[in-house]
DNA sequence: AAATGTCGCAACCGCTCTTAC
DNA sequence: AGTAAGAGCGGTTGCGACATT
């Protein structure tokens, strides 16, 4: 900063991908000297790139730090709940996924989980209709529900036989239950009386997660939490973000896990709405 | 076997924000 | 306060690999 670029001679960069030679010459000096000026790392490097490229180049490829491969279930989760909340910020959902990058998301986004979203709203919006049409939910012909969820079903796994490695859970629909039955234990979702607690949340019922995540991401057209009954809403998720609250953490760690993920969610491919 | 379509990914482009002068 | 340059971000494009016809 500070130097005017007419100072400097105008170098014709290269552009296109990377040879493993010009890789290995970002990663030694980035390695040996930091970035502290990506302008001049590659004419210190003895790179024909431009600063912006080789920044992207370290960030999206070098890092030591970067996780490379398949997206766990976990990850797929933090990033559909984050991008219900943030919209297209890839950089704020990457800094909650450690190991992936802006970009990698992005792409992630638009060729599989964006599809994926499609479909859950699909069939929500099939639900909707259905209940539309009908004077309860009794009403609703399971025959009708159960056609559409195999279709949705066998698209999913078609999705999975692209390439990715899970497909969706099927979908139950816990609204079809007396709440009665999903709150007094003998729920399918029962089993979990334990609160997240200890990390700034302020739980109120076991469901809690379920309610909000699932609801709101897979049924709510609203945003994240904007009639959730518990007073789960986006200025408490936005203060649990910048308080340093990690998804990954609680996802993986302590918290989530315990109430919302394998048993309640997941079990057996089974996902209870 | 060849042509065509689709998908995933890497990289570029253009814009905004920040910072130094 | 104004300006220029760097950094960062999100959208888009281009290309190779693979699948389908």
């Amino acid at each position: 900063m500070g130097t005017k670029s007419s100072d400097k001679p105008k170098l014709k960069h290269k552009k296109g991908f990377w040879s493993p030679d010009e890789d290995q010459r970002l990663r030694n000096y980035v390695l040996k000297h930091g970035h502290a000026c990506w302008s001049s790392v590659p004419v210190n490097a003895g790179l024909q790139r431009n600063g912006k490229s080789c920044r992207l180049r370290w960030i999206n490829h070098l890092r030591p730090e970067l996780k490379r491969g398949m997206y766990t279930v976990q990850e797929e989760e933090t990033i559909l709940t984050l991008h219900r909340l943030l919209g297209n910020k890839w950089s704020q959902i990457a800094q909650h996924l450690p190991g992936r990058t802006d970009n990698e998301i992005k792409n992630y986004w638009h060729s599989y989980l964006k599809k994926k979203l499609g479909k859950l709203e699909e069939m929500d919006a099939y639900i909707k209709t259905q209940c539309a049409t009908t004077t309860s939910s009794s009403d609703l012909s399971y025959e009708s529900l159960m056609n559409h969820t195999e279709k949705s079903s066998r698209e999913n796994n078609d999705l999975a036989k692209e390439g990715h490695k899970s497909s969706l859970p099927k979908l139950l629909f816990a609204e079809w239950l007396s709440l009665e039955n999903v709150h007094s234990g003998s729920s399918v979702n029962s089993g979990h009386e334990q609160v997240i607690s200890g990390d700034g949340f302020n739980h109120h019922n076991t469901n809690f997660v379920q309610d909000s995540f699932t609801h709101n991401n897979l049924l709510n057209e609203g945003s994240f939490g904007g009639d959730f009954h518990g007073g789960f809403n986006n200025d408490l998720m936005e203060e649990m973000l910048n308080s340093g609250f990690k998804f990954e953490d609680q996802i993986s760690g302590i918290g989530f896990v315990d109430t919302f993920s394998g048993d309640d969610i997941c079990n057996n491919d089974v996902l209870y709405i």
